[in-house]
DNA sequence: AGCGAGCCCTGCGCGC
DNA sequence: TGCGCGCAGGGCTCGC
């Protein structure tokens, strides 16, 4: 469910509470929210309790937390989080009522604080959290929002960085999609090239382009794929400052508030309704198996295989 | 290489 | 009221 927006705006609520905290104890009530722990590496729970949390970092949809014994050893190993279509990470006082879906529950100790219990409540346990060791970034540079560290998780490693991210690099972008053979919305929703973007804010950067889902990426034009990158950063900054996009109770802050983007989407879940820009209906058409929302008017399918240079 | 299908899951709203 | 179906913000793996 969330995309960067909404894991963003988790991460910026997790900072100030887990940086410089201890975790006490941990309890994990569903085994299928660690599947993507590798017990290999160690028991989740003995490698977290007793550890130090020295940031919350995120790069496209994963958050994680550097492990450390102490300030100023370097963390070999994070917590690492990811909320897949229903996961919310929920900061409570201790003693408070379960969640319906509570998987996990780390109790923390902030110095000044005190102790928090941060709740890891998922539906569909789509989500997980893990214990994973840090690597280098193969560019060298940070990681990803929240930290200046060039360690990354090695189940993070593959994916690129995201458009909000100082170190990503619009060149390697734009000649991935001159060079890929695939539909736009195909190439937005491949992590390895960039990562954040999900199913609402491909369908909204595509309608704010004009651009098809189908059409191939190498048959766009430098021009309109400048255009389309735009929108893409555009809608997720928008999207971030509204505090992201809340259908229903599934998605919330670490304080369990929703956000409010849902009522500037142009395309996604529009169907039905008119285009903003030109009036006619927007549609929904299935695409990868999911669902795709835009204006047939304004997002013409285009034919041609041969390259544009508009 | 690219892509569709299948799988991992729970729960909601809708039509019958 | 109950049931079956379609649907949901993600991502990984497997074949062709």
């Amino acid at each position: 469910m969330p995309e960067l927006p909404e894991v963003e705006v988790v991460r910026a609520g997790l900072e100030p509470a887990v940086t410089g905290a201890t975790i006490s104890a941990v309890e994990v009530f569903e085994p299928r929210s660690l599947r993507r722990h590798d017990p290999a590496r160690g028991a989740f729970i003995d490698q977290l309790e007793g550890q130090r949390m020295s940031a919350a970092v995120r790069r496209g949809k994963f958050l994680w937390i550097p492990l450390g014994p102490d300030t100023g050893t370097v963390a070999t190993r994070a917590l690492v989080a990811h909320l897949g279509m229903s996961g919310q990470v929920l900061l409570r006082e201790p003693g408070s009522a379960d969640e319906p879906q509570l998987r996990i529950r780390l109790h923390i100790e902030h110095p000044e604080h005190g102790e928090l219990w941060i709740n890891f409540a998922d539906q569909r346990i789509f989500g997980s959290m893990a214990v994973d060791a840090l690597i280098p970034t193969r560019d060298g540079l940070p990681a990803g929002q929240g930290s200046a560290s060039p360690l990354v998780p090695s189940q993070v490693a593959h994916i690129a960085r995201d458009p909000l991210d100082p170190g990503f690099s619009d060149a390697a972008f734009l000649a991935a999609l001159r060079r890929k053979s695939t539909g736009i919305k195909r190439a937005l929703l491949d992590q390895t090239l960039v990562s954040g973007v999900g199913n609402i804010y491909a369908d909204e950067a595509l309608w704010a382009a004009r651009i098809h889902y189908a059409q191939q990426s190498s048959t766009l034009s430098p021009a309109r794929s400048k255009i389309l990158l735009r929108e893409v950063r555009l809608v997720l900054a928008k999207a971030l400052a509204e505090g992201g996009t809340s259908f229903d109770a599934q998605y919330v802050n670490v304080n369990g508030d929703s956000g409010y983007f849902s009522h500037s989407l142009n395309a996604y879940g529009q169907q039905g309704k008119p285009c903003p820009r030109c009036g006619a209906t927007i549609v929904r058409e299935q695409f990868m198996n999911r669902s795709s929302h835009l204006c047939p008017r304004c997002q013409k399918p285009v034919r041609r295989i041969a390259s544009r240079t508009d």
